[in-house]
DNA sequence: GCAAAAGTGTTGGAAATACACCCATGT
DNA sequence: ACATGGGTGTATTTCCAACACTTTTGC
């Protein structure tokens, strides 16, 4: 980043002492920031998120995504965490940036620019401890309004985790750790909003050799038992791919 | 965006008024924001990037890129777009968000929290006019140390251009409107660092139906001309791909 | 006529898709 | 026995990669 004052468009050639730049980043210059957190979570076949009331009075009849301002001496990813941790107990989970979000009149309370991440946890084993301000999980088709510019957020992040999740080993984070072909596929099936073929799916994720076969059989389904697998993410590091392909 | 008042771990459950929120939002938790623009171009068969002088005396010995602080009243966007019209006098390309750095000490004059954007301009048909600090292009591939943590932005920049290149017609905008099948070729080949087979090149790009020949050859050059070819972008709205596929 | 790049088709292999039957368990 | 989903194989198609010769122009 380089540092020059103007914002009128005039042009900047001079040459600025490191003292005469502190007093402009001290000075009027400076921006409320705020991290905002999409949480996903998988349960019932469904790509949940969480979601809290807004607390702040004007929107408390609004749910919202899980945010905070950031403190000037935290790290953006720690501020995540942050919120993360104090809003559900939870810890240690994947979080992603997904992007920023600038608009001047996004926040009633003034310029607020937010960074968006998302989260995903699995919700059977991270039950969630606190459930201050209304927390918990919605079925992420059934939001059409959120506060702020908070559906927009989940729009994106949810797009994001669409191309992501096609592309990298996400998903298993939404699962237990052991789990069957079938809940592999329901998940894909409701975060892509698809349904794929049965058997090139079980080919598919064979052909690939991540999957550790557990010699494990489900408990208690009122039909033959599946398999039980985990995802192999150390021979997974060691085989990432190479992609060149236009594809447009 | 939410916001609530704690730094420290603590749970907060209380509903606050605007007023009460717009105190915190102008009071200490404000943070400078600036705007990095990686700006690329393409020029004897090479992928470039537009770099400067740091005007801050201490890195003076150093490239940097294009930045400024972000007005707070400005929305993201535009200040992106201020950046590089006040850089090179440039207007109306194709300016893309990468992601937001926000590490402590990125910055010697405190923290300055900066979004990353790119940028691709024709060299040829966008002569730069401006040329303080020592504004001109260098080979992407021959930046080895940047001002700040600037070497990261552009490597992260670069990363997510070779991505986006091969999903979306993006390449078209560092090409002059007429460009024949070898330009095409030359820039794929720089932006992805690669060689590609010159038969199979030209039979995707025919397959895809995107490019209107224009019935025009080459002239002046030392060997066969070759068809002269612009893109049709409406043709390619109308027809954008769905995307299903799990591949690791 | 020679150098340099344009233009052009075919073939084989790999991967994706479509599709149907038998099997194990709980009720 | 029957309902439910688990487990398996094959034929077809589509896409990609590899590959060589002829043509057009400038010099």
């Amino acid at each position: 980043m380089h540092i020059s004052s103007t914002k009128n468009g005039d042009l900047i050639a001079s040459v600025k002492t490191l003292s005469a730049v502190q007093t402009e980043v001290k000075s009027i210059n400076r921006i409320a920031l705020s991290v905002d957190c999409v949480i996903f979570g998988f349960d019932e076949n469904k790509l949940k998120v969480l979601l809290i009331r807004s607390d702040l009075k004007k929107f408390h009849e609004k749910w919202s995504l899980l945010g905070d301002l950031v403190d000037p001496k935290e790290e953006l990813d720690a501020a995540a965490n942050r919120i993360l941790k104090q809003r559900t107990g939870l810890d240690d989970v994947y979080l992603e940036q997904v992007r920023t979000f600038g608009g001047i009149n996004r926040h009633p309370a003034g310029r607020v620019v937010t960074v968006a991440y998302y989260s995903l946890i699995n919700i059977q084993h991270h039950k969630l401890k606190i459930l201050d301000n209304e927390l918990h999980w919605h079925d992420v088709n059934d939001i059409t309004e959120l506060a702020f510019d908070h559906k927009q957020i989940l729009d994106i992040s949810y797009e994001q985790l669409q191309r992501r999740v096609q592309e990298h080993p996400l998903a298993f984070s939404l699962l237990p750790k052991k789990f069957s072909l079938r809940e592999l596929q329901n998940l894909y099936e409701a975060i892509l909003d698809t349904k794929m073929d049965r058997r090139n799916f079980r080919k598919k994720f064979f052909a690939m050799d991540f999957l550790i076969d557990l010699n494990q059989m489900e408990q208690d389904v009122p039909h033959r038992p599946g398999k039980l697998y985990n995802f192999n993410y150390n021979k997974y590091e060691k085989k990432k791919k190479k992609w060149i392909g236009i594809d447009f």
